[in-house]
DNA sequence: TTACGAAACTTGATTCATTCCAGAAAACTG
DNA sequence: CAGTTTTCTGGAATGAATCAAGTTTCGTAA
């Protein structure tokens, strides 16, 4: 169950702790969760590790690529495991729900700014606002809008 | 000098008060500015100005749109008064300095998600991140920068 | 297998952007 | 110019995230 978790940590030199294999399981499970949730999935399998322990494995999970810290406008900060690929994210602006989006024009889109000033940029973030569909409907019926 | 800046107040109903102008002018010369930069510089006029009132006169803008809430991910609150337009920003990932960059793609780029999961999405917001000319050449320029 | 050095973790305090609160001041309306 | 509502002042509080010192655990090499 974890043996490929580990392999991921060993991967990247990271060493393989409870904690660490916690965090990656609850990333695994959860696609976009925030700190205190993970802090809370770690503590339903150990129940001592302290949140010091999970900003620190985060940090340096995040530090190693095996995860992507996402952070929407006004929001705290979101971890997904999903890596590697050049996907975006939607995000409620009611609830703050987080959904990805793959790319919708082809490999990497806008990442050629008209004008970048002298910067080296080396990524382009897209993040959709808008409303999820549970926040749509909050308790009438469920119709169906939109074309797509 | 600040007759236009009254007539954007009174264009959308809000009160005409002097932190109010202060703000609007300061985000009028300063292009990108956190909410510290924003207080300093309303002081400067208006000595006697709390802090609060400029956290309130910030947000009662933003709610109008007058001015436009810009927050990179791990940076604090930053306002810009350049609206109505779909520009996006680069950000320094080294001392956090932001420029406006015009839409690659025509009009809305990267507006439309390949799958919105139900999503109602009303805006495409695209961050480039990478590194700015002082930051790429340590010598010439002192790129230091205190935030967080 | 055991000992050792380095890293990872625990505990507790601290920082700092932002918000909450109650009372005083100022802006628009008639 | 008085009344009503909004806005501002001053101070306290919240909460995500970080810092610091000491202890435990991991991985390696004897």
């Amino acid at each position: 169950m974890t043996a490929d978790l580990e392999a991921q940590l060993r991967a990247v030199s990271l060493r393989v702790t409870r904690p660490r294999l916690a965090v990656l399981a609850a990333l695994r499970d959860h696609p976009h969760i925030d700190t205190d949730a993970v802090i809370a999935l770690v503590r339903a399998d150990l129940p001592a590790v302290s949140h010091q322990a999970v900003y620190d494995v985060l940090r340096a999970l995040t530090d190693a690529g095996l995860v992507r810290r996402i952070q929407p406008a006004g929001a705290i900060a979101h971890y997904e495991s999903r890596v590697g690929d050049n996907h975006h994210h939607v995000v409620c602006r009611s609830c703050g729900a987080i959904a990805d989006v793959d790319c919708a024009v082809g490999h990497a889109p806008c990442l050629t700014a008209s004008d970048d000033h002298g910067f080296v940029i080396d990524e382009a973030e897209v993040v959709y606002w808008g409303v999820c569909p549970s926040c749509l409907t909050p308790n009438t019926a469920s119709s169906e809008e939109g074309s797509t």
